[in-house]
DNA sequence: CCCAATGGTGTATATCGGACACTCAGAGCT
DNA sequence: AGCTCTGAGTGTCCGATATACACCATTGGG
């Protein structure tokens, strides 16, 4: 099968930037490219845009197609179309940022996909295409985010420490906070709900767990309320 | 002449948010369509993406093409490609700002452009396709980039008063503001320099003009400020 | 000469952000 | 049982920042 067009064109990919966070670090999810271009070379996942398909639609089944994910919370990075990204001809890929909750999702390679795995997102190994840059990017995106939107929640188990909550913020912004001002403005958002719940095995006293109030949030935000850390 | 590919898929287009401000308001450059669809409705100026040709490049280019201007600065929002925004067919749009002094520049319509003229930002007509989203967003960035960027100045012709800016900046973010606090914010920053010379033809006391300090800001940026209005 | 319109200027107060250190609880080990 | 280790939990002070607020000066025009 094969269509025609009256001028040439570039072809529309997307990409996804999806991190997840385990064991204290910022993580982010490639594929092991199963096919040429960059075979055995590691990637974002991602791939063309089917006609008549939405962009977060595309990026969505390909991340399902090749990892297996299927995540609450994707959002669009930016566009990124510079000549020559792409040995096949010119190709404008809207790149993506997904989050998900590591524990709820198994990872499972497929289709063009030979491999897929967590690669710390601020040591990630060499990438395709111009991949790099557009981790890049999204690692930007994701300082701001996590400092003015409630983001952390959506990559944490439903339960959790504040420990938990300020390393990973740690984790993203690259830097330390301290513990007992990053508290107070915790508690001042008074988005938190205590679970009454502890932390279990570990070889010290447990700290308690929060769940994340997202129905107040919801109603905060509808008077123009503003989340910040 | 026709060009065949292996599988369907959209085309992409790049539009261009140009703003300008005049006579105390923020506006926004529109065409009129020349062409199906849409044809005598006002859009973005805007169109098709050559083969291997930059998206930034593309936008200059339409620019220049349908409307006459060569805009400073540009910069990407992000890709609109909603299923069914293009009656033609699946078109994924890049939409770009740009920012221009409007004394710079006579807005001259050619090509698929029937007509091209300012409208007043925050009160467009109607516009075509789903460019009065794109717009929205571009309202919304800009609301974020005055007072995280010097973009007034980019917008204001290279001498202006105080007022003339802190007026700019109460249209864009559509509140006004203190003059006093405004002013000793302004003065921090420390990126005015007085030029000595003062308004003429005023039916009250001339105010004084200052010019930007592009170079100020720029080896500050290196030292990591941030600037915040 | 008076009026209208805007230019230009400082202080006092509330709020926010950042620095900073100790005690307590619980698990594991001897 | 007692000791040790690790991280949980908690409040104050100070400096910086943001906001509210009012009057006189200057100029052109009528």
């Amino acid at each position: 099968m094969s269509y025609s067009y009256e001028y040439p064109r570039p072809s529309v990919t997307v990409d996804a930037v999806v991190f997840g966070y385990d064991a204290g670090e910022l993580r982010v999810l490639l594929i092991e490219r199963g096919e040429e271009p960059f075979r055995g070379a590691w990637a974002l996942p991602g791939g063309f845009v089917g006609l008549d398909e939405d962009l977060d639609a595309a990026a969505r089944r390909e991340l399902r197609e090749e990892t297996g994910i299927e995540p609450v919370l994707l959002e669009q990075l930016r566009a990124f179309g510079t000549r020559g990204r792409d040995p096949r001809g010119h190709t404008v890929t809207v790149a993506f940022v997904a989050l998900v909750k590591l524990g709820d999702h198994s990872v499972q390679a497929a289709t063009d996909a030979a491999d897929a795995r967590w690669f710390p997102a601020n040591d990630p190994p060499a990438l395709a295409f111009d991949h790099a840059a557009i981790l890049q990017c999204a690692r930007a995106h994701m300082i701001e985010a996590v400092r003015t939107r409630p983001v952390g929640f959506d990559l944490l188990p439903a339960q959790f420490s504040q420990t938990d909550l300020q390393k990973l913020v740690e984790s993203v912004l690259g830097e330390e906070l301290d513990k007992r001002n990053f508290r107070k403005k915790l508690h001042a958002l008074g988005l938190l709900l205590p679970t009454g719940e502890y932390e279990t095995g570990v070889p010290r006293r447990a700290a308690q767990l929060y769940r994340f109030d997202a129905a107040r949030y919801a109603s905060l935000l509808k008077e123009g309320f503003q989340f910040r850390l």
